[in-house]
DNA sequence: CTGGGGACGGGGCCC
DNA sequence: AGGGCCCCGTCCCCA
């Protein structure tokens, strides 16, 4: 059932109504005629564009020529809209437009889309879909593919990809697609896949107000969100189920989840209870999802963003999931694990995960290296003769004497109060050339190396318990 | 309640 | 292309 067309016709049968208040049974058959009509339109209008009838616009996309109706066009999506209206007026003259940022396959499946209403998702396609979709500012695509995307990637729902030729004539429309993308907030389709509400309310609007033409808006290249706004956590949490194992806990969740493990008292910590599963990235993770979405990024997210002061076009590179555009495609992928939850390094002695090597760095330098040299106490200055290294659970931070002496050495475990350097360079390679090869080592080498090495004491001992998790 | 500081995440950009 | 550095924003804890 057409549910937007539903709606559509009972808005032309209010106004139908309007007129003929007297008449107010002739309501519903008027809406089964408006639907029909409305089928038999786009039928028709789709016959015409295979039959090349009337077309009066032109689309060349990497060297493939696609004929289409520019009211159509006009209608369903953003760019379209922005295209034609700054074009001539002459409803005559033919309206040609050029696209090298996506494949003639994608804007096959995207233009049957316009004219029937079905939207041929699969797993190899969707990236490059809704990349397109985004491109062409057609929401109603993006957030199918949104949720197919969502949908494919949940491991709680059995795998259906079979039937994944994922036809959506029941749940999309023309009508729902055109009217869509020129409303200011996009119309809720109940009984269609739910999009999110808030979502679609803020990305819409940042999306129509920032990303207006790609080929000509330099704004573009100005975009900027801030990666903790609530845009991208709003994002986050449309893109990232709590429920779904797949992802780490968006935006508000994870933060929680770093308070209680902040709150948890350090000597008390062992990766692997409970606890610690807040913070880290479930290891059920579908690493070939996310290497199948990776695969497809190259030819399908770039975008021109704006001109050199020479007029030369540079290149950025979309996201797929959000409006944010970057200048390489490195900086994309790394950008992507904020949606994909994706966390590839993991801090060997608390399990944390991050999504870059330079943060696990840091978290392993000031939470497990005590390589600040400043007593955490009083603050003041040590070295690494006078700050004395104290343990607690995996955490180490120094004191100075004054403070080790005012607390009492008893209270605290001293890491080695007499400097032993007997401590194992591959853990706290403070000085030495090997410390930059070790310390990767440590953080990188699997758990099978780490628990071989005998001299790696406290903190690796910490983390034998989590092989399962880590596959 | 508030300000400071720590931890962390993310973007830009250089090497 | 990957690694790394710098910077900034956010969240949280704590005094």
């Amino acid at each position: 059932m057409d549910v937007e067309a539903d709606a559509g016709a009972s808005r032309a049968c209010r106004a139908a109504g309007e007129s003929s208040h007297q008449q107010p049974q002739r309501w519903f058959n008027t809406a089964d005629i408006t639907v029909a009509h409305q089928s038999n339109l786009l039928k028709q209008l789709n016959q015409q564009r295979r039959q090349e009838l009337f077309c009066d616009c032109s689309v060349l996309v990497e060297g493939q020529l696609f004929l289409a109706h520019r009211n159509i066009l006009f209608a369903s999506s953003g760019y379209f809209r922005m295209l034609l209206s700054q074009g001539s007026d002459s409803s005559l003259e033919t309206v040609n437009a050029t696209f090298d940022a996506f494949s003639p396959e994608t804007f096959t499946i995207i233009l049957d889309f316009i004219y029937s209403g079905q939207l041929d998702l699969s797993s190899h396609n969707v990236i490059e879909v809704m990349s397109a979709a985004s491109y062409l500012q057609m929401n109603t695509v993006i957030n199918y593919c949104k949720n197919f995307i969502k949908s494919s990637l949940d491991i709680s729902v059995k795998e259906e990809d079979s039937d994944r030729g994922l036809s959506l004539s029941e749940t999309c429309s023309f009508a729902s697609g055109a009217g869509e993308e020129s409303a200011e907030q996009p119309q809720p389709r109940p009984g269609s896949v739910s999009p999110p509400p808030a979502l679609w309310t803020r990305d819409n609007s940042r999306s129509q107000s920032s990303f207006k033409d790609p080929e000509r808006d330099v704004s573009v290249s100005t975009l900027k969100t801030s990666p903790n706004s609530p845009e991208i956590s709003a994002e986050g949490d449309d893109l990232q189920d709590p429920q779904d194992p797949l992802y780490t806990l968006p935006g508000s969740e994870r933060r929680r989840g770093r308070a209680a493990a902040k709150r948890r008292p350090s000597n008390s910590t062992r990766p692997g209870q409970q606890e610690d599963q807040d913070i880290q990235e479930p290891r059920s993770l579908k690493v070939e999802k996310i290497d199948e979405l990776y695969a497809s990024l190259p030819q399908i997210v770039g975008v021109i963003g704006h001109y050199n002061k020479d007029s030369s076009p540079v290149m950025r590179f979309k996201c797929p999931f959000c409006t944010h555009t970057v200048k390489r495609k490195a900086d994309l992928k790394r950008h992507l694990r904020c949606h994909t939850g994706e966390r590839p390094y993991p801090c060997q002695a608390c399990n944390k995960r991050f999504t870059r090597l330079e943060h696990l760095r840091n978290h392993f330098e000031t939470i497990h290296q005590a390589r600040k040299l400043v007593c955490r106490k009083c603050k003041c200055q040590v070295t690494e003769e006078t700050g004395h290294v104290v343990c607690e659970g995996t955490r180490r931070y120094r004191m100075c004497t004054a403070c080790i002496q005012e607390v009492g050495c008893d209270d605290i475990p001293l890491e080695s109060l007499g400097e032993s350097k007997e401590e194992p360079a591959l853990l706290l390679g403070v000085d030495g050339e090997e410390e930059g090869d070790s310390k990767r080592n440590w953080m990188m080498n699997d758990e099978d190396e780490l628990a071989e090495d005998s001299g790696a004491d406290l903190i690796i001992q910490q983390v034998d318990d989590s092989d399962e998790e880590l596959q």
